[in-house]
DNA sequence: GGCTAATCGAGACGGTACGTCCTGTCTTTGC
DNA sequence: GCAAAGACAGGACGTACCGTCTCGATTAGCC
């Protein structure tokens, strides 16, 4: 049985994971994902190629955890939505940020190139669900929960799927380009879906 | 002044054309997108490279015009939505129908790759959009507005926002494969929709 | 049994022909033989490729013709070597032309273009020294002939054996470029040459 | 300033180097010069064409190489040419042995394509002469400033010249394969330069 | 002076090779 | 034993030409 070689993590050098990390961000966001290499990425970060093949699988699990190194913090700075007890209100101002941070250069590039290649690799997408997406989308299930609980909403409804119906549409305007992602839009999203699951 | 090298379409070799779109829809499938290449695509349709060069900008346009040129007709086979007077029925047998396409393998992958190509690719994506994906959310957008003028839903929704919240939805999970997708969550998302735009 | 395909020269085109001539030279000049090519010379002379293809077997027998034609006039207008009587004079005076001619840019670039070939490609070779080589060669042997027959060289020496003695050394130099080719260098030659081969 | 990629020569692989020298001579031999290819060689070596690109500037410098790493043992292995006191027989003995080397098939065919290259290419042509041509003609200059010594040649003749004129014209017939290239030709030639150079 | 057949300019075609770039592996040298 | 450095076998890239082929549009030579 071959015997995968594991390196041995508590000699690695965190000097230059850091700066395969930035080097990383720094490509995709200038040349694209398609134009970014390995090799490339080593030569920015001062860094053997082998040191990213000996860490990292591929391209796109390096700019994965690039992305949750740098962007972790802001997830992890907030971690629940706001609840003034006003659900319409603190839905849309959360779906405005949300269009506001899918909108903001220097995160969208990076991140589609992530969701794109998540699209095309289940094992990447997986992990780019996992660890990127869901935790965000966890934080509307609790706040929808709690409206049930308060009697917002139809307590049939499954709270996941009322998420769906909040950043589902957001996700295919932006994804696909088909219309303009605007704070408008955002609004009028929850408020059909408020509608759609209000209590009969 | 770069004067552009335009070829003369009318001397194009209709046989290559075709043979290439084979090569590419089956090369796509069996390998995938990232380990499909131009140049297999030329030796499995048994053409030159430049031929293919000659007519298409990039790999992700030949795969865009191979699916165009395979799944037009379907496309074209059924220009409208059924129209029973039974939206909510209408809206679930068509969305459920998209869950079959969506899931059927053959399909799935070419159309994955576009999809993720032109999450990146702005110009791609905008292609994808206008010829692929528009013309079938117009068909909804055509039964909405019929709906609407019929007085089974509110007459101030916008129906282009309406087909996004059934179609939006769908799409997040298909792309992201958050969660299983099938016919019983098409018909929620017609339930909920229907409710968030039923006449007040 | 394959018919070769001999096309009509009664309806050749003349204007073809010589702008043919004209832009292989003129490339051949310019970039060298082994970057001048046949699309080349095509777009150039404003002619289609395949009237190159039609009359001509190679690349190398174009330039030959060209240069056949072009330089012919020159061959043709001096038919004889000067024969003032005194011998040493009379080939100090050729071979010395004969220098400035190997020197002569423009003439230079495709006769090494076209020496080069027929060093690799026998059959061209057979061509270029029976076409442009051997013509001028005999106006020596003519010449030592009379030489011998007047007493001025030993009876037994085969007059083409000492031609060579003569352009064999400058050919050297000039092909290999080992040594400068001067006037100087053809002088010494004809005096070695002509004690070599002196009455005993 | 643009940095000349220079690679790392200590961390070369001598086995790619000799497989490379190999399969170039071999092709070379097989196909002739202009069927040989930089890609056919490496396929032949087991190669990368990278790996050819890395060391060689052009396919010319491979051959040579090639041809200097084989051809070197034999011109290394006989230092100088003989003396016996008897400077025509000596003579004699090493034209005809050059005139078995020209028409050694094995021999021929690279060095034909060397020699054609140096014709055009002045570069190459330098190197062709400086590492292969050279060497061999010192030893005729060493042999004749030695007679020219012992007073067997006009002490006026420079050595240089006079090796030419044994050599020139043997160039002369095998590169442009004017007439055949014989023992007996070679004995003339001797013959008629040591008459020309004799002590007045 | 029309008819007709071959040549013409043009350029698409199936191919081959080019020289470059990058992949993922391996080896060397230094820390 | 990890790291930087980079050579290696391999393979795809996009380009340039090859020699063949197919198109109308001349254009010459025979009726």
């Amino acid at each position: 049985m071959a015997e995968t070689r594991t390196p041995d993590s508590t000699r690695r050098s965190e000097r230059s994971r850091r700066a395969i990390y930035d080097a990383a961000l720094s490509l995709v966001g200038e040349a694209g994902y398609g134009r970014t290499t390995i090799e490339g990425i080593a030569a920015r970060a001062g860094v053997g190629k082998q040191t990213i093949y000996r860490w990292w699988p591929s391209k796109a699990e390096v700019l994965l955890e690039a992305f949750l190194e740098r962007g972790g913090q802001a997830a992890e700075s907030d971690p629940a939505l706001p609840d003034t007890g006003d659900l319409e209100a603190d839905l849309k101002q959360v779906l405005r940020a949300t269009v506001d941070e899918l909108t903001d250069p220097g995160f969208e590039i990076p991140y589609r190139a992530l969701a794109a290649e998540g699209v095309i690799n289940a094992d990447l997408g997986a992990q780019f669900v996992r660890k990127l997406l869901e935790p965000g989308l966890q934080l509307y299930v609790d706040r929808l929960r709690a409206a049930r609980d308060a009697g917002a909403i139809d307590p049939d409804v499954d709270p996941r799927v009322a998420v769906e119906l909040l950043v589902g549409p957001l996700a295919h305007r932006w994804l696909l380009r088909t219309l303009p992602l605007t704070h408008a839009y955002a609004d009028s999203l929850v408020e059909y879906a408020l509608r759609g699951i209000a209590p009969r």
